[in-house]
DNA sequence: TATTGTTATACTCTATAACTATA
DNA sequence: TATAGTTATAGAGTATAACAATA
């Protein structure tokens, strides 16, 4: 095998790839790819605490402190308080943030289709269920890995 | 489509994944995961331009100045003159970095095969073949695209 | 004029530890 | 005791610009 054929190497250029493209794509918005996912992700789930943001984005909670700070400031996103736990907070997206969301939506995904411009949806199908196998483990293992 | 489905999301976090375990992996011999890389390279090639290093693996000349100062510090690579033209200097690795580098081999392919560990070979094959098609794109549409 | 390697700088990202308020 | 959020800090990684030597 040779350093062409590094699977973790290609896997790395990949996704700077991506993160690349969606970075420039989303300039204009002057939005972080990571404020974008969080954005994504309290949009679609409809609020969530910052401690669960941390384990799906697979974030240090300091880090996703600073995201929120960022995305509240612009009126993007406000935290709730959670009565159930006063601990908590949840964090939701306003209407504002749902609306820059959308616009951000179409450029993020058109940046992707570059990215993935030679696979097609059935390669993209298989390329999602492999990453999700991959991403997806054991949270134990990960944990065991450090 | 949910964030859940996220396919640039899937990339960034899979790469992350395996970057992190291969620098845990790589840890006992203190080697990044991007000296590793070059050192795996200009092995694989007899030799290389810092320039054409710096392609290979997306990075900018002056990384690639930090990464071969930290290589010939430590006596695992050195430059040499090129005569063919003296602004060049061909990286390579010297011995005892070719036996740090089999050693490393060995823990970032186990590494390796604790991210991917759900994959058979057959898609293992699949995701090099995807992934290979996603990096090497034309050049020129990486360029327009900044 | 253009390219190779180099230095310098600033900015983002990441990792870690410690603190507070709640549970 | 343990967890959620926060603050602070230091280290990687990244991006950019400028320069000397050479082509």
């Amino acid at each position: 095998m040779s350093s062409r054929d590094n699977l973790g190497l290609l896997l790395s250029l990949a996704s700077a790839e991506g993160v690349a493209r969606a970075t420039q794509a989303l300039r204009p918005l002057d939005l972080s790819v990571r404020s974008y996912t969080l954005l994504e992700r309290v949009i679609d789930t409809g609020g969530m605490s910052q401690r669960a943001l941390a384990d799906d984005l697979r974030l240090d909670p300091s880090q996703i402190v600073a995201l929120v700070d960022g995305l509240e400031t612009r009126g993007l996103a406000e935290r709730r308080p959670n009565p159930a736990d006063r601990r908590q907070k949840a964090v939701a997206a306003t209407a504002r943030g749902k609306q820059t969301y959308r616009r951000a939506k179409v450029l993020v995904d058109a940046s992707l289709d570059e990215v993935l411009g030679d696979l097609d949806p059935s390669e993209r199908a298989t390329l999602h269920e492999m990453l999700t196998r991959i991403v997806r483990r054991d949270p134990a293992a990960a944990e065991a890995a450090g």
